[in-house]
DNA sequence: TTGTAGGCGTTATCAT
DNA sequence: ATGATAACGCCTACAA
């Protein structure tokens, strides 16, 4: 494990040359540069990047914490905020709350004391605290989901779940079903929001029974689903929060015999790639989320170089693409 | 930015015992402790991990590379890395390479910088080197595709390839074709090495014709399956190497009118979540993703630990789950 | 242009 | 049991 002073050893100059000759600052002897460029080369020498961090009080890299690892969409929201960041020298370090709490503020106490140099999260829920990066003054912008005082970045997610209901409702389906995800959680109550603001605004009553809360996986929106065609009554439509939701939901409607679109019409939020591959292929609300983890990025980036602005919110539009499974053959 | 100095002037003591204090040292009055704990809440102090793992010359951190983060198969290792890392003390950080090699080995001189106490790697190619781990003597454990003279998990894919293609000419298909992935990565070539094992048990002539590389990913995938079925003469069998292909070989079928299992039997590798939604269901290749990560996370925290053992090999099993896409009916 | 030396915030050693 | 103090490896005034 070569140190700086081995360099400056074996090459015959100062620590200081050679910091100054491995960072490319100004004047130094060309001569003396190839001298330590070669002696590093052959010591095998790295910097050690937490004595630099400590000594600069800075680091190069940026935290990004998720809700889960396994959704697609955040994987998605990661390239977006990966991309901006390693072009602009900046390392992403990845973390997995996994939709628990005690997850997300142990990534976060370890982001403050890694003294990471910002920090994108999507927040598990509406107790989510982030006080302890403000106390240290480290930057910080919510992706996905809104958070209080930070730059935020948003989907218009509940009026893309007003379009899509009004869609299901255009196309003829009368008793539309909602699964959505836990309450608490931003996105799942805006999309209910969406919801019901489409059925009052075509004039349909709003049942109670119509409406389902699962977590943001396919098991719980499976038995959700199943329990929802037991005992709701009639039910000919139903929008879906997410993707991992409508697997779930696909499945018990199927175990259930209820053909898609002719049936029974369905939308879902994220545009899976095995979306097309059902048959008929599955109506959707596609988010951009590559584009959501890059804008945060860029905001994070501003304010971590001193670009000290107003809290911004940012919302970006979701799309709906129609296929086959809202029509109804 | 409150330190551990500013603690100590707060309660009255050295920082010495400060430390001692928060680190639940040996004999320290209780007294003390609780004057410690007090100042120190009420300054909102976090300790300085950098400053401290430069002090005591390691961290408590884990890089895991993973060459796609969208592919749920390496997410799933992730959550098992994670799973075993977190309780043993561990935080992990996670690192996308893409697939690329410029960003490996960036990623891996950024884990060698910021000295990270061990990685875990899956190798994008046959050129990867993980050198300069090696001089620094940090451990190194590679998982689903091998890496020379390092600890390595994976999986027996040569021969889960060969019953799957097996499985294929037990149930009738006699034309099989295989899309597997890009030359030098290995899961890719043992997959068709396994499909040629099994052609050859089963004394059919392999076709070169018949076999196309393509991205680990459903754009390559469809049009290398596309373009298969207009070339390669009869198909009535396809083995599919990953998931993402599996979307893309899949789509073709169907834009050719092949229709699965009737027309084409097909096998693929990964059990994805929507594998039981399309119709007929995938037949599928079941890989333990999460146990590799997890296996391969302890290994990487016995060698840390300091457990000097040869280096090891642990090969885990996949498993067939045969479906309709696999049946002529 | 190059070198010397102080300090970033901890932990650990050595006294007391 | 507690306190002073020397590292850990690097960067950067300041001096030469």
């Amino acid at each position: 494990m070569a140190t700086i002073s081995d360099v400056a050893a074996l090459a015959r100059v100062s620590v200081a040359t050679v910091s100054r000759a491995l960072n490319g600052k100004e004047s130094v002897d060309p001569q003396l540069v190839a001298r330590v460029r070669k002696a590093a080369a052959e010591l095998g020498y790295h910097p050690n990047g937490l004595a630099r961090s400590l000594r600069k009080r800075r680091t190069a890299v940026l935290a990004l914490i998720i809700s889960d690892v396994e959704n697609p969409f955040f994987t998605a929201i990661a390239r977006g905020v990966e991309d901006v960041a390693l072009t602009a020298g900046y390392s992403v370090v990845l973390c997995n709350s996994d939709e628990k709490l005690d997850k997300e503020s142990r990534y976060l106490d370890v982001a403050v004391e890694e003294r990471v140099a910002g920090v994108v999260i999507s927040p598990t829920g509406e107790s989510t605290s982030v006080e302890v990066l403000r106390r240290r003054g480290t930057p910080v912008v919510a992706v996905d989901r809104p958070l209080d005082d930070v730059d935020q970045v948003l989907v218009n997610t509940r009026l893309a779940a007003q379009e899509a209901t009004a869609h299901l409702v255009a196309a003829g389906y009368r008793r539309i079903a909602c699964v959505t995800g836990p309450p608490g959680i931003r996105t799942a109550d805006d999309r209910l929001a969406g919801y019901r603001d489409a059925l009052a605004a075509a004039g349909m009553a709003a049942d109670p029974g119509l409406v389902r809360r699962a977590e943001y996986r396919a098991e719980g929106a499976e038995r959700a689903t199943a329990e929802l065609l037991r005992t709701a009554g009639v039910v000919d439509g139903l929008l879906v929060a997410n993707s991992a939701q409508a697997v779930g939901s696909l499945e018990a409607l199927r175990t259930a015999g209820r053909r898609l679109g002719t049936d029974v019409g369905v939308v879902a939020f994220d545009d899976a790639p095995w979306a097309t591959l059902i048959d008929p292929p599955l109506t959707v609300v596609a988010q951009p989320a590559y584009e959501l983890g890059a804008v945060a990025a860029r905001l994070l980036l501003d304010r971590i170089e001193g670009d000290a602005h107003q809290v911004t919110v940012r919302t970006l539009d979701a799309r709906l693409i129609e296929r086959g499974s809202s029509r109804r053959n």
